[in-house]
DNA sequence: TCATCGAATGACTGACCAGTCACATTTTCC
DNA sequence: GGAAAATGTGACTGGTCAGTCATTCGATGA
């Protein structure tokens, strides 16, 4: 979605984007497998079907570049996750964040399963990259989390406003909400890639049921940890 | 701390375990300034005043192992920060899960500003290594996940029983308490290192100061992030 | 049919580095 | 003092890979 503007156009520039298509999905299949630094251009090339030297035909900046063209396709579909549900949210009379996260978890949940790929280098790559001492890697890392989190804060300043929200900074709770998406996936596919490991079947089932998973979460998060005061 | 055993050494035992932290500091500031991949033998020799082949002398397993007992030294030390955090609460008459943790992020906090090498390290490559096709590598990430959450877990189980949680599963709760550390920790140096962002000046205090910054995680995650029914 | 030109290619270069081992240096102990 | 053991060392080897560029390929149009 989005990769052909709406020009028409030449035959030409249709097989070239084609062709680079192809060339970032096997770069997304390459970098997650292997992670950056031990991806080859070689083998990407080799699983796009061509040779390697005309990934530099379709790509700037060699390996890095190719690798934020990933990144950007990455941040591009977690942005648009997000957006969707904060739209359903808002198009309702009165916004329930609940609701919204809970779709959200959802969705990230099903993103996760779709593309794995892709996730996968957001966590293998993306922390390391926040302290690099290449300080334009630091601001590319800090402005995608931004438009993550500006995505999300409309619908938090709707339910703010509603008085539904408890009274602390809306950018602090958007990252805390977003992070603990990322950290629930991170445990999930830990758990399913190892299910060895002796563990409450309580919390087991809990994880891995995706619908469970996203009541725990929304619940801890916006309920809390503490027991509530009736009980 | 923990270092020597109790039995009285030889000074060449002594001086054989000098050499060797010498070294291990050494490769703690080189992983946490190049990542594992990118640092390199040489380096790590330089920095401890050695020649390359007698690293050698002192780790099995090369590279790789010098890696590992970083990150052992890493795991102790947290382990130990939370251990002592759950045995101060443990020791009250009657246990408060929110005093705890807001003690321990405050330790973690102070850790991190004390040995801010290990910490990167950890976000470095911890979450890299959990996704590795290398199945022991993952079971050493889980290994010690757990201790770290093990360590916690009493503290949790006494406040259950007093009826201060939620019902939902303590381990699930402590691996969240948990993570939430590291993504906190994370969030302020990245502010840190870059203040340069236009951010709220709000949730920009709440961040720098470590005792708001305890606070607020604190609130968030056992209070919740929606309004207390009364408001 | 052939000339032209943009695109694809992969052998090659230069740089990097983990791990080894024959040799150098220091320590121990008689 | 000196032999023997222990320890330190860094040049060397073998392997890897990013990026280059002279060459080849194939499409287009005359």
């Amino acid at each position: 979605m989005a990769t052909d503007s709406d020009a028409p156009l030449s035959r030409r520039e249709r097989e070239r984007r084609t062709r680079r298509q192809a060339m970032l999905r096997a770069a997304e299949s390459v970098f997650a497998e292997k992670g950056y630094d031990h991806a080859t251009l070689e083998e990407i090339a080799e699983r796009a079907e061509f040779g390697k030297g005309t990934l530099y035909n379709y790509f700037e900046g060699g390996k890095e570049g190719i690798f934020f063209a990933v990144l950007d396709t990455i941040y591009d579909e977690l942005c648009d996750l997000i957006a969707e549900s904060v739209a359903e949210a808002l198009a309702s009379d009165r916004v329930d964040p609940r609701a919204c996260y809970h779709t959200l978890v959802g969705k990230a949940i099903d993103f996760y399963h779709d593309r794995e790929d892709l996730f996968v280098i957001l966590i293998k790559e993306a922390y390391r990259m926040c302290f690099s001492h290449d300080a334009s890697k630091v601001a590319y890392f800090q402005r995608q989390q931004e438009r993550m989190v500006n995505a999300l804060l409309p619908m938090l300043q709707q339910a703010d406003e509603n008085g539904a929200l408890r009274d602390l900074p809306l950018e602090a709770m958007a990252h805390l909400l977003i992070e603990n998406i990322d950290g629930l996936i991170v445990h999930r596919a830990i758990m399913a890639n190892h299910p060895n490991r002796p563990t409450s079947c309580q919390h087991q089932s809990i994880l891995d049921d995706p619908e469970k998973a996203a009541t725990f979460l929304t619940t801890m998060l916006f309920d809390g940890v503490a027991a509530p005061p009736s009980a």
